[in-house]
DNA sequence: TTGTGTGAAACGATTCACAGCT
DNA sequence: AGCTGTGAATCGTTTCACACAA
């Protein structure tokens, strides 16, 4: 070793923690919109609002990375900017693949956002043989053949998954394989990766049932009470005949969803 | 009150956790594969590997919604998923509208996953006027000037904005205005809503700022004490002129990154 | 005086570990 | 004998509230 920095202190992340690290990106755009109508400096009331969240955690946030603050003033928006660019890793260019140019693939492609800021879009690849030299985003599209070639000859770490998801795990299995180890995963499936793989799932659908939870929540407020009264005692699923019995027993145990006090009281 | 089903314990969303309804989901899609090659019950241990979870917290989680397994036995595929998808509100129809209809908002309409469970795309709405008309994954653009009348005729609370950041904050107004109160939004942009409507945020440039993170994290394992000695002590960042001052004292006073320990011992 | 930086308290989520039902 | 359901312990995150620097 070198210099006398620690290899790292074996804990977290270099202490940063999770939550704070997923908000770092948040609090990067609004600053850099700060930066771009030359805004020399913010408060952390401010900045908070603009990014969405409370001051406390805001504060509490910065303080992970260093004091990068002035008390009674605030922070440098350009300093700042700089700060978290850099402990996000975008200070360097990062290339990266997607695989699947579908629908959505061919939009991810298209999405400026990802040019814009440390990012790269290094290759498109696609199973399919008709789309091979397609262009898209003003790129040929390659095909799935050459998909280690890609990885290795562009020294490409982050590869994003826009495929069905049948094909998903075989994808991400040949992108590990060839050299990827962070994984963006578009495909409603779960991938089970080695070790040191990272990988983040964005899913239409998950977030979709999230808002219906909440929707239904909203609209039992009033109508439950009154529509939902018979509604209530709920019409019995359709079970499979040899799993009956068990099922109705335990619907006969079951406790009600009210939390600890059992809707119908056993004793 | 009709029945003696209470209103709503005041608290927390029926005392449902919020992070246990975003597995919801998630156990769902396993249960789904389940049923499909009539499985007729699962351990928790291995619903829980299915759906990429540990088992502790997959029955912590179902114990949320009542006493739903049968000991020493498992749970029944076929009632658990029924009870999920009641709870999720997945047993109605929700309608939902589907706002700016670019390569992103396309491949939304054309994703089979929408549909399949409890979704149904009401519309398709754009505010280029030559997209009207045109069909989109089998159903014609509407004109955004139509929005309020499409969203109140289909009796629509969930709308999804896949417009340009831009115009994100403006369209989830006027919608919100016509009845909606949860939207997904997958515009780069913090929407500002009233209390009472619930967003969820979709960023795929803030997921991959999040990769890079760790990725960098993972490449300055080896390489920072080698390589990174001298680029540790980083190029200072472009100030401005008017507010140099105040970061360069901001900068001599910062502590390092590394926790407690200053970088640069002031005494 | 203003607004950061941060210990300490409060809260929520996860994991442990085992009693109790089948 | 096996597996669920759940209190209790643990861990991580958020919020509070205020000392301290500019």
């Amino acid at each position: 070793m070198a210099t006398g920095r620690t290899h790292r202190p074996a804990t977290r992340s270099r202490g940063i923690p999770e939550a704070t690290v997923a908000r770092l990106p948040l609090y990067l755009r609004a600053l850099t919109a700060l930066s771009e109508r030359s805004v020399p400096t913010v408060s952390s009331e401010e900045l908070a609002a603009a990014a969405g969240v409370n001051s406390a955690k805001l504060r509490k946030d910065f303080s992970y990375l260093g004091s990068y603050g002035t008390r009674g003033v605030g922070y440098d928006v350009e300093y700042l900017v700089y700060q978290i660019s850099r402990e996000l890793g975008l200070t360097q260019d990062w290339p990266v693949v997607i695989v699947g140019i579908g629908n959505l693939g061919a939009a991810l492609a298209n999405y400026g956002g990802f040019a814009s800021r440390g990012f790269r879009v290094a290759a498109l690849i696609d199973a399919d043989p008709a789309m091979k030299g397609k262009p898209v985003a003003g790129m040929p599209v390659q095909h799935t053949d050459d998909l280690e070639k890609i990885i290795s000859d562009n020294g490409v770490h982050i590869g994003v998954i826009a495929t069905p998801a049948g094909a998903a795990q075989q994808v991400s299995e040949r992108l590990i394989a060839a050299g990827v180890t962070s994984i963006l995963n578009f495909a409603p499936t779960v991938l089970s990766v080695p070790d040191g793989v990272d990988v983040r799932k964005v899913d239409l659908s998950i977030e979709l049932q999230i808002l219906a939870f909440h929707e239904q929540r909203k609209a039992g407020e009033e109508a439950a009470a009154v529509a939902g009264a018979a509604d209530d005692v709920v019409t019995p699923p359709p079970l499979r005949a040899d799993t009956a019995a068990a099922a109705a027993a335990a619907a006969a145990s079951r406790k009600g969803p009210d939390g600890d006090v059992p809707a119908v009281m056993p004793a």
